[in-house]
RNA sequence: GCGGUUGUAGCUCACUCGGUUAGAGCACUGGUUUGUGGUACCAGGGGUAGUGGGUUCGAAUCCCAUCAUCCGCCCCA
């Protein structure tokens, strides 16, 4: 016998907990749903070749690989053994599990591009995997929730994602603020400093923020290859507090005309016309232009909610991005999508109680009895009201009377109707209220009204 | 890939300096109660101390390795 695990970073989850996780995946598959968006599913399992190269070289190694069916070492050779195993795991594995739902989408996209009603608004709850290195909040299995709108250039979308934002964290209860930059902006920056070609590492040391803070952030900057001049022009920006027309302004003085930075302005200031519309409290949206996002495929306008009681990541993160699909032969479709991190908004309810009374059982009540007579007969009874679409169920086992009891009382059926020798005779159902204990003699008619 | 933490009953944990038969709470089983759960009382089952090696008269305890875990870094949502 061995011991019973879980493989690393993946969970079970029992009826309490899959009971929290419905919940919120209903909530947000309502919400996804009244805006339009329709569910699509993929394979959990995608060709590699559709999956390498589309993350860096720090997410190929991160994929899951699937060796291949059979004899998979027959048609290879000691030079293909030599090669090392990074060259060696293309021989022997052609397939992989997805690492995100944007590349398979893409790759779906592009496959029904002429079966789709563009703009495409889809949606997407499925499992991701990911072979890194489980932590706080990091699994490597997890869901993923997306929401894409491809075919359409108009910031309206933006817009339209971010009042979906407000909506689904508003019927959550949670708290929440997103924070939205754009890629321009950021572009435009690095543009002023005359340093373009080094706009990767500065997004990549900057999203460090909020975690190190700005003289780490400098520090970096200069590892990276920009001057001190550079840091303390920065410094000036980094520093500044203000609201978003406030940020905006200073941001133009700074940009004093630079065309990549006035075009990301432009978009920041419509798509805040756009939501001071939408009827929502929009003082939870916030623009910040030191907010990066690692992924290198957003474009134009960026993403990211947090929850504002707790200290916890991101929730949600999301962005605009000017060519998904070319990689699968489908140039200059453009997009925008918002994803839900629905494992650690999860979480996050856990931690601030947030969660409503969910029932773990749906059953309202238990037939229990003492003899074949009466197991017979309740067998009976239960069909019929679950006919009338009251949810019961039946004990399975002629024993004694506690286990039922017992049983009705860990998975908390409210109601537990007793069947014996008496109640038999008289054609009536003892029904005893788990709660508060009381217990009546009635008709099946009688305790149909009841329930 | 790097650094650290922890690993004892199903779960949460205790066991003084290395010393006899490794304990507790919860959970589980039975009973007090052969027509009644959630409270109470009584009794009971359950352990290769992650695994492998070493030191020792003697190891849960010390050492090494390995696996797993959690936390941090890199990275990512």
């Amino acid at each position: 016998m061995q011991k019973p695990s879980n493989a690393r970073g993946t969970r079970d989850f029992g009826p309490k907990e899959m009971a929290k996780r419905t919940y919120v995946f209903n909530v947000i598959k309502n919400h996804f749903e009244q805006f339009g968006f329709q569910a699509i599913e993929t394979p959990a399992i995608e060709n590699l070749s559709t999956l390498t190269g589309k993350y860096g070289d720090e997410g190929d190694q991160l994929l899951f690989k699937i060796l291949n069916s059979g004899d998979y070492l027959s048609k290879l050779n000691e030079q293909d053994f030599k090669e090392g195993s990074k060259k060696f795991t293309y021989k022997v594995s052609e397939k992989g599990l997805r690492y995100d739902l944007t590349v398979p989408f893409a790759r779906f996209v592009s496959m029904n591009r002429n079966d789709l009603a563009f703009p495409f608004r889809r949606f997407q709850m499925q499992p991701v995997w990911r072979a890194d290195r489980p932590q706080k909040g990091r699994y490597r299995e997890f869901y993923q929730c997306d929401a894409d709108i491809v075919g359409s250039n108009s910031l309206l979308n933006e817009a339209e994602l971010i009042t979906l934002f407000q909506s689904v964290f508003n019927s959550l209860r949670l708290k929440a603020h997103l924070v939205i930059n754009s890629r321009k902006v950021l572009a435009g920056v690095v543009d002023v400093l005359g340093m373009s070609d080094l706009f990767v590492d500065f997004a990549v040391a900057i999203d460090k923020l909020d975690k190190i803070g700005w003289d780490a952030v400098s520090n970096e900057l200069v590892e990276r290859g920009f001057s001190k001049d550079h840091c303390v022009i920065l410094a000036d920006l980094i520093v500044f507090e203000g609201n978003n027309l406030a940020k905006i302004d200073k941001l133009r003085q700074f940009f004093n005309g630079n065309e990549q930075g006035e075009a990301g302005l432009r978009e920041i200031e419509q798509v805040l016309d756009f939501i001071s519309k939408n009827g929502y409290d929009n003082s939870n949206i916030i623009f910040d232009y030191r907010l990066a996002r690692g992924l290198s495929y957003y474009t134009g306008l960026i993403f990211e909610g947090k929850a504002k009681d707790i200290p916890f990541g991101s929730i949600a993160g999301g962005g605009r991005y000017d060519n998904l699909t070319s990689d699968f032969g489908l140039p200059n479709m453009s997009g925008v999508g918002l994803s839900f991190g629905i494992e650690r908004i999860i979480d996050v309810m856990e931690a601030l109680s947030l969660f409503p009374d969910i029932p773990v059982s749906g059953s309202k009540v238990l037939f229990a009895y003492f003899d074949q007579e009466g197991q017979i007969q309740a067998f009976q009874y239960v069909n019929e009201l679950r006919r009338l679409g009251i949810a019961s169920e039946i004990y399975p086992e002629i024993a004694k009377i506690k286990k039922p009891f017992e049983f009705a009382d860990k998975k908390k059926i409210p109601f537990v109707a007793v069947l014996g020798e008496q109640e038999l005779a008289e054609n009536k159902i003892n029904l005893k209220n788990m709660r508060s204990g009381e217990q009546k003699l009635l008709t099946l008619n009688e305790l149909i009204q009841s329930l």
